[in-house]
RNA sequence: GACUCCAUAGCUCAGCUGGAUAGAGCAGCCGCCUUCUAAGCGGCAGGUCGGAGGUUCGAAUCCUCCUGGAGUCGCCA
């Protein structure tokens, strides 16, 4: 139940209904209507700005405009007064009993309130982490995949039907390296001394298993082939072995991906060449053709060397440059791969498509969305969220690179020194596409300063004083209707209650703009309301929630405390972070 | 050189896709806190929304230019 959509749909029918009456053109794009809380409570509950939008087609000024539709928004049910402000503002003042029924729709739709139908079911594909199997996932990684699953979560809670994907970058010269790190690791499971690990190679220890099983399983019979023959077989082991390393890593957080795509099955998988037949599909539409590029700019390239190439005509669509599809050995270009596979990923049924990436791919975005464009003939859309930097910082201090496994912290020690929820939470407590700072030591602290916490034990103790109520009272049932609801009148009671209201609104408005942490700060901000509405018994024990001797107002205020719960429990499930009974 | 992102209170950041007197948390100051779970609650103070133009009824938000910071630029992945 979004009262905010309600009212927005009553608002429209009154504009529309004075059309028909001829007071007010019947030409009015009703769509612009917009019902939103006022930033001020003191102005009412709700406010639209359906005057101002419209006075100009019905050629009025807006005032005027207010003055004709308010009388028609006197008679919609719940409506107490609606007067003009400011150049022409209607502020609405709603009959209680609406936030009331509000309450009771929460008791209703259980952990569903909020959930909302605006995705219409239409498939999003979101691709997130796609960490190159060469290694553990460090921190910036965990960024990138706690917002990938917070926002699939989030698409999926709004009503869209969403696939979480994961591109394995198996087929560059990344891999090989891999399967040439891997080959060492074998050689020294052997019992050969490798030395020190060559440069360009990957140090990690992580390898050292991936050694021992390829010793076990192929003994030596590996160690005197050529590489031709070995780095196919090794390269494969290898990268199995990291793909399964980041599953677990993954895991850890509670993120599991639908699908993993891999790059390599686009040229070399099957019996069929999606690249070449991209480049085919491409060329017969006249997206491709042979030219030659202007030296990049910038750094100084050593080795670029002037010829024609083929090229993608991106700069047609909105990108600076056309873009290389083959290199000069003939093979594709990563990003012909790229494109095939976002191609693939349209062709699979996804018209919506987002792609989290990290903040060093940033320069990639106008190249990408311009291919996806032009193969999907302007049907497909991608929206690329850049997720920033994380600085892990102890106490303030930045946190040395560990050796331990490369040169960087993993990911698995961060979330086992404070915890999933701690890690998932902050990573969405900011913006994607602002720096993060991270510190191990805030984020596990028991006080306010820790939004972790504060949310959390908002929820714990909506949680405890239930459990008290229920102790005060023989056993009763929280579905109250709506009248019994009306002994909620407090100002402090029914702020809580609006912010409630808002919560459907806010999983819409964060589903569309793709942003998660809208609904980080909306819980923070309900949590403190809550926290606030708590203390106010301290001052007035007749605020309090569990009262002795009236019973109806204890189950009302229960009512009221069992629905911030419920909000509270199914945003941090959107955000997949636990809401726990009790913070001991 | 070009492009992307960022610039809002002393600090860290929100700002609901263009609305009213720009908000929160820290830090500072003042008060309260033997409670339904203590780890908090209330209040005060704090701003030329980096700067200058533009678009319009209306701009922190959209456009242009400038300044400052981060990142990217390739036949890398």
């Amino acid at each position: 139940m979004n009262i905010f959509e309600i009212f927005q749909n009553h608002v429209a029918e009154a504009v529309s209904a004075l059309g028909r009456d001829g007071v007010l053109p019947d030409t009015l794009d009703t769509k612009r209507i917009i019902v939103e809380p006022p930033r001020d409570p003191f102005h009412g509950d709700l406010a639209t700005n359906a005057a101002m939008v419209l006075a100009k087609d019905a050629q009025i000024p807006p005032r005027s405009f207010a003055e004709k539709l308010i009388p028609r928004l006197l008679l919609i049910d719940g409506v107490l007064a609606a007067d003009i402000a400011g150049p022409g503002f209607i502020n609405i003042k709603l009959d209680p009993k609406i936030f009331h029924s509000v309450l009771h729709a929460v008791h209703q739709q259980g952990n569903d309130f909020g959930r909302s139908t605006s995705g219409k079911a239409r498939n999003v594909n979101v691709e997130f982490v796609s960490a190159n199997p060469t290694g553990p996932m460090h921190v910036g990684h965990g960024r990138g995949a706690v917002f990938g699953d917070a926002l699939a979560s989030l698409l999926i809670f709004a009503g869209y039907n969403v696939t979480r994907e994961y591109y394995i970058n198996d087929a560059g010269a990344q891999v090989d390296s891999l399967g040439r790190s891997a080959f060492l690791r074998y050689r020294e499971a052997l019992g050969e001394e490798i030395g020190a690990i060559p440069e360009g190679l990957y140090p990690g220890d992580y390898l050292v298993p991936v050694g021992k099983a390829l010793a076990d399983h192929y003994g030596s019979s590996l160690r005197d082939q050529s590489e031709a023959e070995w780095l196919p077989i090794i390269r494969q082991a290898a990268i199995d072995a990291m793909m399964e390393m980041i599953r677990e890593d993954l895991a850890v957080l509670d993120i599991r991906h639908d699908v993993f795509f891999s790059e390599r099955s686009l040229s070399q998988g099957g019996n069929r060449d999606e690249i070449g037949a991209l480049i085919t599909d491409m060329t017969a539409r006249d997206l491709v053709y042979q030219g030659r590029l202007p030296p990049p700019k910038g750094a100084p390239v050593e080795d670029w060397e002037d010829r024609e190439q083929t090229l993608f005509r991106a700069s047609a669509y909105g990108d600076d440059v056309d873009r290389p599809l083959l290199k000069s050995d003939g093979s594709y270009t990563y990003f012909a791969a790229d494109i095939a596979y976002h191609r693939s990923k349209y062709l699979r049924g996804f018209a919506t498509m987002i792609d989290v990436w990290g903040a060093d791919h940033g320069g990639y975005i106008k190249r990408m969305t311009s291919a996806v464009k032009a193969v999907t003939d302007g049907m497909g859309e991608l929206d690329v969220k850049i997720c920033q930097l994380v600085r892990l910082l102890r106490n303030g201090e930045q946190v040395k690179m560990s050796k331990r496994s490369g040169d960087f912290v993993t990911l698995r020690e961060v979330v086992d020194e404070v915890g999933r929820d701690a890690v998932r939470f902050m990573m969405l407590y900011r913006k994607n596409d602002a720096t993060l700072d991270f510190d191990l030591a805030k984020v596990i602290d028991q006080s306010k300063d820790n939004p972790v916490f504060y949310v959390q034990y908002a929820h714990a103790r909506c949680a405890s004083v239930l459990r008290q109520g229920h102790a005060a009272q023989s056993a009763f049932d929280l579905a109250v209707d709506a009248g019994a609801l009306s002994k909620l009148t407090d100002a402090s009671e029914l702020a809580v209650i609006h912010r409630i209201a808002q919560f459907p609104r806010i999983v819409e408005a964060a589903a569309s703009a793709h942003e998660p942490h809208r609904i980080a700060f909306y819980l923070h901000d309900l949590a403190s309301d809550f926290h606030s509405l708590w203390n106010r018994g301290k001052d007035n024990p007749d605020l309090r929630f569990v009262i002795e001797n009236d019973r109806n107002l204890t189950i009302a205020r229960l009512a009221l405390v069992d629905a911030v719960r419920r909000v509270l429990a199914s945003g941090l499930s959107v955000l997949g972070v636990s809401a726990p009974n009790e913070m001991r």
